[in-house]
DNA sequence: ACCCGGATTTGAACGCGTTCAACACGGTGC
DNA sequence: GCACCGTGTTGAACGCGTTCAAATCCGGGT
């Protein structure tokens, strides 16, 4: 039997399940707390008992976004590939993801960015998914071969996630049919980034890599 | 005498000094287009005839930054002066600009990105404000020596616009005290870009750059 | 059975950005 | 002088996100 933790979780779910249904049927700002409350038989008070805000609730989406993201792409990954390959899948799978929910148009990005109340974009907050969100990066450039120079092996993974933010930024804003522009963009950048990376082996650019590197370090904290 | 135009011009003028003065003084939240509308002395109908939304009236706000932040730079930009040198003073010139509205936090950046009615960051409607922007880096790229290579020279410019923006986010979310960290972030990363630029004369690297900046063309439309 | 107290739920109310029908102004043609 | 009309101006009203005091639920101690 449910005890009155579980009820709760259930509700919260419910209401979970019912903004995600709304933003992907109606978009972001018809979706209002209102109109999520009621289609969860629900008040819009208790909406806001479980989510301290409405940018809350499209934080529970991109969860949901990553860990679909996730999915898609890591059974696509297979070892021995160049990395431009595994990138053009990792990239393309993410737009994939994110393809129904084009229309949220720059609130896409405007929410990610906002670091209102507990969520954050590159605050603590949601350093954990930001984690996890880089470590499907990882997973690509450990399946890479030939391997990526030692001198950037660490911290190539948050770079390249750096990169898809970028290309989702570019998505955003991308009004071609079906976005098939970001598309290309995709297919001829990923080749791009991968030389880019073979090229850091070259001494002199090794050299310059690694202050890179360095200055990244310096930076973090 | 003033004609009607003047006249109306005058009402537009006060809007938007009020409503900047009010965005330093009170901050972003507080300036509420009913505060801005009574300060001005006007109803909050008259602030919507001349502004279509308070986004609106954020985006002169950028203009005016804009508009400064080019008038503090050009003057310390000297012929001669290696790139690195000339880029840490427009980053940092930037940065003294928009220090005031630092606590604007987010919002700087959300609003910026917003495609909002006629003025977007990306879009035809500020290209020319952009375009402006990107000027000011052509400028340093101009009076830079020695002159970076020509393969890149006519595109440089937009590149460093968007480590403009880049060092921007990186701003927005610096919790430093003076926001000094930022600043280090500049001064050492200035001087790495510039290296950079130098490096792709190497013929390898040449190779890739020419292929990056077709990419950026080819991508432009 | 009863009551207590925390967890949950409710719906009214607030402040905001925004819209709009109605009105005032002021110059023009007669 | 007057009617006309485009350019401003007004304040009430709408819908939204959000808050909150009050009500309700419910398991556990007595």
């Amino acid at each position: 039997m449910p005890t009155p933790t579980a009820k709760s979780e259930a509700t919260r779910e419910l209401l979970v399940s019912t903004a995600l249904r709304l933003f992907r049927e109606i978009g972001y700002e018809k979706t209002t707390m209102r109109a999520i409350a009621t289609a969860a038989n629900v008040s819009t008070g208790s909406a806001y008992y479980y989510f301290a805000s409405k940018d809350d609730l499209v934080h529970e989406l991109y969860r949901s976004l990553q860990e679909e993201h996730r999915s898609r792409a890591l059974p696509l990954l297979r070892e021995g590939q160049n990395l431009g390959e595994l990138l053009k899948v990792v990239l393309n799978t993410g737009i994939d993801v994110m393809g129904p929910y084009h229309d949220f148009g720059s609130n896409f990005i405007s929410i990610a960015i906002r670091p209102s109340a507990t969520t954050s974009p590159f605050g603590s907050e949601s350093a954990v998914a930001r984690a996890r969100a880089i470590s499907l990066f990882r997973q690509a450039v450990g399946l890479s071969r030939p391997q990526p120079p030692l001198a950037i092996r660490d911290d190539l993974p948050e770079l390249l996630w750096y990169a898809y933010m970028a290309v989702t930024l570019f998505w955003v804003y991308d009004s071609s049919p079906h976005q098939e522009r970001t598309r290309r963009l995709i297919d001829r950048a990923a080749p791009l980034i991968s030389r880019l990376v073979i090229l850091s082996r070259l001494p002199v650019v090794r050299k310059i890599v690694e202050d890179i590197v360095q200055l990244i370090h310096g930076t973090r904290q």
